[in-house]
DNA sequence: TAAGGCATGTAAGACGTTACATGATTAC
DNA sequence: GTAATCATGTAACGTCTTACATGCCTTA
């Protein structure tokens, strides 16, 4: 009933409850905490109110588990849970716009920095970029390899190397001025 | 003396000043609501209270404006605005990793839609991003012509291309799974 | 048995969004 | 002259982050 349409933070929780199966708060939040996107910090502090939330909304219930250690939660999917994640995933349209790049905000006052200052800049970056790149193989292989993990994995990396490449163009473009 | 590091928006808008020079609040806002990128809602409820704070920190100062009409403040950026967005400019190290992109994390669940359903996300998704270009080439065209300004459209467009052609490959990769 | 990390949260504060309010200008 | 839009904010609300608190478990 509640149809406001959920965020990319909530609908990333309910996915991975949704493939993980009925799991803690916790092991949601080490997903996060191992993703090489810094998009979301992962905090305690967001994952656990969050549940609480799509909990009260009705999207996953939760039971107590004890495994001998301190009682804890364990969430699981619901059918409204799935719809929702359905309907959030169909909804390319308005939310979904722009693979932002703070790269790219950068570059607009590059001209600020002397050009020595510069060439470490792009120096900088092109390590900061490469270093995403171990760290997206380094995430992947940890995932279950199914077609469509693989296909997002591809998406990290042809972005990273879009990035690289022009990288590399705009300092060649831009040497001299 | 305040050494915490500009966010990325208070950056964005402190980089406006630096560029335009001495304006309003709402010229700067003006900015945010024109860009194609939606990481920002340009929303005045940000704007206003954000240059305050950049104010009170000593990276701008203000002066009060009348045109004739009502009121207004416009801002300036100081020498130590300046210092701060080099700063912030220089640090491409821990906050700057990744480029996100919507469309990755939802490749991850697109299992849980049925075929025909699967379909019509890729048609949405890739009209999505050819709309994009479409505003990018579009707000290309209103900013000045420096090489700069050049170099961050063209990341903005290579990401897209990379973005569309990835979407092209995992249509194919994932028909018939 | 003490130290350190793992697991489960909570509390306070900062920031951005939506919505509202209001004065000035322009269009018709 | 009135409606729409531009311009300048403010207020309330929700969410994310940082920091804290605490219990359990391993290991040295």
């Amino acid at each position: 009933m509640d149809s406001t349409p959920l965020t990319d933070l909530e609908a990333a929780a309910l996915g991975f409850v949704s493939s993980l199966g009925p799991c803690t708060a916790y092991r949601i939040r080490k997903c996060f905490l191992d993703s090489p996107s810094a998009r979301f910090s992962g905090s305690a502090g967001a994952i656990y109110p969050l549940l609480s939330r799509l909990e009260e909304r009705g999207y996953v219930t939760s039971s107590e588990v004890k495994t001998g250690k301190r009682p804890a939660r364990a969430y699981a999917i619901t059918r409204d849970g799935k719809q929702a994640l359905r309907t959030w995933l169909r909804d390319v349209g308005p939310a979904v716009t722009f693979a932002d790049d703070p790269l790219r905000t950068r570059m607009l006052y590059l001209s600020e920095l002397p050009p020595a200052a510069r060439t470490a800049w792009f120096d900088d970056a092109e390590a900061s970029i490469r270093s995403q790149e171990a760290r997206i193989d380094a995430f992947a292989a940890r995932l279950p390899a199914t077609p469509f993990v693989h296909q997002a994995n591809e998406n990290a990396r042809r972005l990273n190397r879009a990035r690289l490449r022009w990288l590399e163009a705009a300092r060649t473009a831009l040497d001299g001025t």
